[in-house]
DNA sequence: CGGTATCCCGCGCGATACTG
DNA sequence: CAGTATCGCGCGGGATACCG
């Protein structure tokens, strides 16, 4: 039953399903830029540590090797000096691009009203520090 | 420059712009079931927590607040006994669990070759533990 | 330049028990 | 039934320093 919600036979909503751990990849906030930064075409390091504001060397080399070991982003190493090395998604991954990049659009266009909200929320709950 | 990556004026890559929070709120597995969970309508806490397969009643609560709080959810209680709450989408909910959606069916439809992936990613690392 | 290696703090999140 | 309260630990992830 209800296999009209899981037409492939997996279950994300099950903690056993594979599915439900690519699930738990894609939820992170570094995984969602990261992917959206290579939508356009291929970066190396650098430019992707510029273009993620306040991602940490550590934080951007775990997470480009968590994409490259699932199959979203291959990685090319030129043997050069100094060196060289260029990040791109791969066809799953660009896959995946098109729709977190919706997400990222949705997040900026509803940003506004969910700020309210925010800022409604608190009011309610009686955080009127700024009241002065 | 590349407006056409930030049409609302909004850039989520940067860390102070309000759709980055946004960005982070929803990169949460539960936010992601959650949202999912309550799609074909209104849901009870006892139905969201047995659907939501591991999740403790902290996390639950914790989440479905912080929906409610960003406007995605909607709280209703009826004041009965037992005591009745139900759960549901906002307009503003319902348009991102399209999304959302999207990312659950992807998840599920490329989990084999995700699954995979990691596999050979795994044996050339040498994690061989599995050979006997 | 493109990484590792280390340290360590904070808090996310799970487990459990209790209340109206 | 639908939550809160409390405790605790694991680890995500930041800061920093170092290497090829």
């Amino acid at each position: 039953m209800d296999s009209s919600e899981t037409p492939f036979g997996y279950d994300a909503f099950r903690r056993t399903c594979p599915s439900h751990t690519v699930l738990e990849m894609l939820a992170s906030k570094w995984v969602y830029l990261t992917v959206c930064a290579l939508r356009r075409g291929r970066l190396r390091n650098g430019e992707l540590a510029r273009k993620l504001e306040g991602i940490t060397p550590k934080m951007l080399t775990q997470t480009l090797r968590v994409l490259e070991r699932d199959g979203l982003v291959r990685r090319e190493v030129f043997p050069v000096i100094p060196p060289r090395v260029e990040y791109e998604l791969t066809e799953l991954g660009q896959n995946l691009a098109g729709l977190l990049n919706q997400i990222r659009s949705w997040a900026e266009e509803h940003a506004p009203e969910i700020k309210d909200a925010r800022v409604r929320a608190s009011a309610v709950h009686g955080e009127m520090a700024a009241a002065s």
